[in-house]
DNA sequence: TCTGCATGAAAAA
DNA sequence: TTTTCCTGCAGAG
């Protein structure tokens, strides 16, 4: 489930698995082979997790510290456990060892070695991430407000918002009875800031739980109020949730709550 | 067994 | 805007 949060909450996991630790690296898959030599036999120092994108830190080498980038994509997986490790089946792009625990992953659509200034870059790009203390909302603010495309686009944009992925868009427009195709620049600044500050609590629930659950108590069972509810009622007024295409991702929304 | 779909994003056009 | 890439799984047959 590969949204922010879910990141944040592997960044913690690889920390408390593998930090301080020298780790054995190689691809059993045949794909990185290159990238696991480079990172084979170095020490962990440390993870980070900024939007989508996980950084592994590798201490000092002779070329340098070392970072691991992953971007899990819409199929990439994590599994870990500890020691000793099964014996490697199918596509493993990485297999990371330490004297106590093994971590394997799974299609990714990045995973590279690459050096700190080229970490600095991709998160230069980024927009500001709800879950980065201290991230800067009026920067993702000010984006918006000069924006024509609908701000259910500009909620998926990373660029503008780093972290938001199609489950946390649909849900935080429905809790803020948001027209999914109102342009960014009518988005009245007091809305931006209630959704800025929504995400971050519907966010940080994530990265505990590592589950998606955006609905108030009123609601459960049920853990989401459109996301993959097409044609069934709204939870709220009753009215049927429908499902478009918006930007070739599929959007989830009340057309009453969420009335223009 | 086969098909379609998925919480993503870059490249091509 | 469309295509492409990466993998796994549920549901259909």
């Amino acid at each position: 489930m590969p949204e922010g949060h879910t990141i944040h909450r592997l960044a913690k996991a690889h920390r408390a698995l593998l930090g301080g630790a020298v780790v054995r690296a190689s691809s059993p898959q045949g794909r990185f082979t290159d990238g696991a030599a480079l990172i084979d036999g170095s020490t962990l120092t440390g993870t980070d997790a900024v939007g989508k994108h996980l950084f592994h830190h590798y201490a000092d080498g002779p070329a340098g510290p070392k970072v691991l980038h992953v971007h899990l994509g819409l199929y990439g997986k994590f599994t870990s456990s500890t020691v000793p490790p099964p014996q490697p089946r199918g596509a493993l792009r990485l297999r990371l060892i330490t004297d106590d625990h093994w971590l394997d992953l799974r299609g990714p659509t990045a995973c590279e070695v690459i050096t700190t200034g080229e970490r600095d870059a991709i998160v230069d790009r980024l927009g500001p991430d709800p879950l980065r203390r201290g991230a800067d909302r009026e920067k993702a603010a000010a984006r918006i407000a000069r924006s024509r495309a609908p701000i259910a686009g500009l909620l998926m944009d990373q660029k503008v918002l780093a972290g938001v992925g199609n489950v946390y868009r649909a849900e935080v427009l429905f809790r803020h009875q948001l027209d999914p195709y109102q342009a960014g620049r009518d988005l009245p600044e007091s809305a931006w800031d209630a959704v800025w500050d929504d995400l971050c609590t519907l966010m940080r629930a994530g990265v505990r739980s590592g589950r998606i659950i955006t609905t108030e108590r009123e609601h459960r069972p049920a853990r989401n109020y459109v996301y993959r509810r097409a044609g069934a009622p709204c939870l709220v007024c009753g009215t049927e949730i429908r499902v478009e295409l918006l930007s070739g991702r599929t959007l989830f929304w009340c057309p009453s709550c969420q009335a223009p």
